[in-house]
DNA sequence: CGTTTATATTCGCACATCCGAATATAAAGA
DNA sequence: TCTTTATATTCGGATGTGCGAATATAAACG
């Protein structure tokens, strides 16, 4: 494989992995789990969206790796899978929120 | 404003910006302009994409603050405008990277 | 001025994404 | 086993996104 493909394909790798951050759900999500693991309910409860449509969303995020789940009986724990992810999202959380009270 | 509502724009906010990261034309876009400012031309040429496609992209990150531009004649000059995007995406492009050869 | 060159915008289409409604699965408890 | 509770999946529709073709603008140059 040429160098010019390896790096297409990190491109496109990259480009998938800012996807998933690219909805303001799916970081209150990540938000949410740094305080600890949720059970899918407590996520609902926590940003009051559906529930199909909350394990939409942590489906897409196990499947990125960006979350781990863990089964207690009937009730699924996700966690953060992926902490980079988390430093990532800070930091610019972090700039967004600075430059939205600047102006 | 309450504090929920702030963090939700901030939320939001930060899900466009990575929004604008998440196609593998504007990630090479980035790492083209990395080496220097580049007229769109040159971009066309580097990046092998049709010309209203590439001025569509670069308007796009030009309106979100991602890169500037400036006026040389006929042509048109973009840079880089925000700095923390480019550390954004090199750390993220180097991690995948890793993660791509690994397995 | 017309013409050429460089870039931007508009438009329409194919395709992806997000969502809620309905349904499916899987464990717990009666 | 039947029912309830917790979560997942499927489906259809509305909306968004990326693209090329056509067109517009704007500068350079004769």
């Amino acid at each position: 494989m040429s160098q010019h493909d390896e790096s297409q394909a990190v491109f496109e790798k990259a480009a998938e992995w800012f996807g998933v951050l690219s909805t303001p759900i799916r970081l209150r999500i990540i938000s949410a789990l740094c305080q600890g693991e949720k059970n899918v309910g407590q996520l609902i409860e926590a940003l009051d969206v559906s529930q199909p449509n909350m394990s939409q969303h942590l489906s897409l995020m196990y499947r990125a790796g960006l979350v781990g789940k863990r089964r207690e009986g009937a009730q699924i724990y996700y966690h953060i899978a992926d902490e980079s992810a988390v430093l990532v999202c800070r930091a610019v959380c972090t700039q967004v929120a600075i430059d939205l009270s600047v102006d």
